[in-house]
DNA sequence: TATTTTCCATACACTACCGTATGCTCTTTT
DNA sequence: AAAAGAGCATACGGTAGTGTATGGAAAATA
């Protein structure tokens, strides 16, 4: 008994005997609860993360969830940071160039948000902004990834030689057209895919 | 006993005395409930449309509900038709215009569907949208209107000059844009806002 | 080896929701 | 006025979810 006072709680880590490595991973930790909670996000939304359901998709009861995580809340607290980190650093990657690549880097990055590649994490990304319109917590995140995007893509307009303002709207036409193409059921309109994005791609980033 | 035989069930009317005039509704009717329904789904999304909620909204319980719909699904089914018709509706109306009128119009519809004005109408959108994620039927409501939609600015673009496949191209970066900006949180971002919506409705609709 | 500690299963109380059954009241019809 | 039906309330059973309490097995520690 009392055995909670001890406990890990909201996902930094279980502390195991000092001296040894970790135990390769033979039993649950908070983190592979939260990979498991993004997946169960990407599939059937914030609605369909349920402390039982999560359970048995990792193969145990909700015993050994309330062991790790003090409550439902402090396991959606875990994805979204998990989720905030990692949009950081894709960020970062996807922005990061030598001067002279702006332009391609930043056709490259409609790319990948562009649709069928990366279709999880766009599942994702979708399932996110959605439990943002009814959660504070969800709608920070958010708002702070928003941020540091659009300010990343606004330096690589800027620097492909564009005035603030208008890198600053083109930013805005970047993300809105990414997010909200995924949102659009459009398979019967187009004719020709392949051609129908590389236009958007120019509309977004040519003269 | 046995009333369900004869009940109107999913929307299609109250049956009164055929000789009188409707009775100034004093009672609920199935549009009614279709009515608070589309407004708890833009306040709550499809998860908080709850039956007994509902209810309590319009002042009665779920005795009532029961009698005027088969189910929660039948519901659902007319929330969908509902604001499938009014879309459709809406759209003939937003995207009628007489020849040489074409570029304003576009830059009308852009207005409209752009965040502050019409709000509720965007939350109804985003929370269909989020909807048709995770059912079919809703999907296939959004594909329709989708379609529909874009079909009626691909004309426009058309007549204002532009070949077949650019006007296929404008009209998704339109509307994609337009529900993409709605998911995005950049209030601090944005120096002017006014300036920003001008100029990316520009790079929409101009040459 | 004995004893904690870790990690999880089981059982429980509680709540929220769906759908049904039934009865009551007011209105309309005959 | 009597009968029928429309519109709703109440009560019930059933399911699914959250969080707690407790016990038990296995591993780490002493």
């Amino acid at each position: 008994m009392e055995n909670k006072a001890v406990k890990p709680q909201t996902g930094t880590g279980v502390v195991r005997s000092p001296g040894k490595a970790a135990p390769a991973r033979s039993q649950l930790d908070p983190a592979r609860w939260v990979d498991a909670a993004i997946d169960v996000l990407a599939k059937d939304g914030i609605a369909g993360l349920r402390v039982e359901l999560l359970a048995k998709r990792c193969g145990v009861t909700k015993g050994s969830f309330y062991w790790h995580f003090k409550d439902r809340q402090a396991l959606l607290d875990a994805v979204l940071e998990r989720w905030r980190e990692g949009r950081i650093r894709d960020i970062e990657k996807t922005t990061s160039v030598q001067p002279g690549q702006e332009r391609q880097q930043l056709h490259y990055a409609i790319e990948v948000y562009g649709a069928s590649r990366n279709r999880k994490g766009m599942s994702i990304e979708l399932a996110v902004r959605d439990w943002a319109r009814h959660d504070a917590r969800a709608a920070a995140v958010v708002e702070a990834v928003d941020l540091y995007r659009l300010e990343c893509t606004r330096r690589l307009f800027v620097s492909s030689g564009m005035d603030d303002a208008e890198a600053r709207s083109r930013s805005l036409l970047l993300y809105g057209c990414v997010f909200g193409l995924s949102l659009m059921h459009f398979s019967r309109f187009e004719t020709n895919p392949g051609d129908l994005k590389k236009r958007i791609a120019e509309h977004i980033v040519a003269d």
